[in-house]
DNA sequence: GTTAGCACTCTACCATCGAGAGTGCTAATA
DNA sequence: TATTAGCACTCTCGATGGTAGAGTGCTAAC
């Protein structure tokens, strides 16, 4: 699936430009702009061939030439590296990523509103996860006679609270007591390894133990932390999304997490930086977008994702640098939390 | 400002009428539809009257009526109680939040989700949070030689996370006991208070309760907690928010959330379900919108927010008592937690 | 293989026009 | 005096048509 040298050359004019200006290109804008020594007979006839080929498609038949997705595709494989990010924008980053560097909520906020900003399209990032939880400390703090705030803190960081309904009351001295032995026999153990051990007689013990593996287990198998969005501002500019209906079902995709995360799954199994476009999401609505993303972490084991989504006429080469960066930076900043 | 009946009654069915459509109406059909015992004239007379006084505009000088932000006032005002949840309704809420009762974070979600899909609009719900933050319990742990996760616990089962670059090493040992000894003697207490004492010579101790004052004046003095927004599927479908311009404003504005809190804010001090409509916002961004919102919590202490956002031609009654279901219901829930 | 020339196609824009909805005014009516 | 019928007037909205311009495809010449 490869094409001749002035096949790419076009096909590379055509679709940089349509990305500029979102209208149809003509063979005579070509010819002038992009300093081919050629005349936009010959250019014609070249998207002529093209379009036969598929790589580019037209409005009507007396229209210029947009790209189709397999014309995007074509473009994306052959930008290479990607244009790197300048140094004051680097600079820049990683001074923004030092102010909120003990605050790790922050992270995902910051990448996805840097991501926005660089690429003017919608940023997402989630925090990173195990993929198999491990117990670090547990916590257990009396709120009421039968009511108690359960804290659990997994290694890596990552915190849960949730409240339990005790079946006996207990004071705060034997939660603190049961908490500590918890978290000492416990420490450093995934559920199906917690599930494994011999629980003695006490009812308390028996009923925290049992909620904690009914917790891990749910957010072992569940899908990534909470996906932040932002950059909503900038996708309303572009001239794709200023009809009404695609908005809408943007947004329906958008709120709907549980589906966003289930496009991302797919998405992140392959390895580095994916260029998704159009049609290669599986998902309908979708259809007038492009996503650039990527995992983070450590590789099969700790897990987040952040990445660019924008209409397909995005600038590709930037966002993939952009996402490329900030994904460095996030495992830089992970591995010393997870060391 | 008290209109006579008849007055009020047409500018009711205006109102009425041009929320259900969202067109211009005319005194042809107020005539007819609403069953008045009165000629499209004498309505057209009664009309003019309104125009003059400020209730209704005309989009141009032969065209039907619409409320200016006066009309939807007294519209909102002449409501009274709102017409209640239907009984299924409020089952199918109060059996939501059921499941979801022992996981907090999931109050807001459901919350906002809840009030977006009852009133077709955006809804919006941030956990409460209490006005001078009170330390509950303290934890450090040992995540690399100087690098430590400082986990606070505040009364009410408000949780932070933050990392501490130690000045000298200390081990888990060493942690563990100055996290016990400071959970101890700081239980309750304010961030003031906290900083009144007087702190021995533990270099560790005071490195750690200086970070913790820092980030209790920080949070006690920043501005809700964050913000849940859901429903922008909803928001355009509605026929003002179609163009392009007025999305993209109000996006701007949703994404930038410190502009969002320090509008809420401003609408918090008051007691009771708020309805702010258009003008009335002091901000430009929203003026096609109007809210219903209100705070919730202990009066004067603890205190979240929870609301509505829509396009000025939303159902007020529907919506007023949505928002106040949900508050009571917020109210009970935070009320078992905080005791 | 490339290019100039030209007829053809399609869109986008503008002006025009008529139907329809709705008003304001006046005069008649209860 | 309050209400109403009647009517001329105003404004929007959608359809229609006509034109300029951008761009193509084809053919013949280079």
């Amino acid at each position: 699936m490869v094409l001749t040298q002035r096949k790419e050359t076009i096909l590379k004019a055509i679709v940089g430009d349509y990305i500029d200006v979102a209208v149809p290109v003509g063979s005579e804008s070509i010819a002038t702009k992009h300093g081919l020594q050629l005349s936009s007979a010959t250019i014609r006839n070249v998207m002529a061939d093209l379009e036969a080929e598929g790589y580019i498609i037209r409005p009507h038949s007396s229209a210029g030439g947009v790209p189709s997705d397999k014309g995007y595709r074509y473009y994306v494989e052959s930008l290479g590296g990607g244009e790197a990010l300048s140094l004051e924008e680097r600079m820049m980053i990683r001074h923004q990523f030092h102010q909120v560097a003990r605050e790790f909520e922050e992270w995902t906020h910051l990448s996805a509103a840097l991501l926005a900003q660089i690429a003017h399209n919608l940023g997402v990032a989630s925090l990173p996860r195990a993929r198999h939880s491990r117990l670090k400390r547990l916590e257990l703090i009396a709120i009421q006679e039968l009511l108690t705030l359960m804290v659990i803190i997994f290694q890596g960081a990552n915190i849960k609270r949730e409240l339990l309904n005790l079946e006996e009351t207990a004071s705060q001295q034997e939660l603190d007591y049961t908490a500590d032995r918890l978290s000492e026999s416990l420490d450093g153990l995934t559920y199906p390894q917690i599930q494994a051990k011999d629980w003695g007689d006490s009812p308390l013990e028996k009923q925290v133990v049992k909620e904690l593996v009914r917790l891990m287990q749910w957010q072992d198998e569940g899908d990534y932390e909470e996906l932040h969005v932002d950059g909503l501002r900038h996708i309303f500019g572009q001239p794709e999304f200023s009809s009404g209906e695609r908005v809408r079902t943007l947004m329906e995709v958008l709120e709907d997490k549980s589906f966003l995360q289930r496009v991302l799954q797919q998405i992140y199994q392959s390895k580095g930086i994916q260029v998704v476009i159009g049609s290669e999401i599986r998902d309908d609505a979708l259809q007038h977008c492009s996503l650039v993303i990527t995992g983070y972490g450590f590789p099969g084991d700790i897990k987040g994702v952040i990445g660019i989504i924008g209409p397909k006429r995005m600038n590709y080469a930037r966002s993939i640098s952009a996402v490329r960066y900030l994904s460095s930076l996030m495992d830089e900043m992970i591995t010393e939390v997870y060391g």
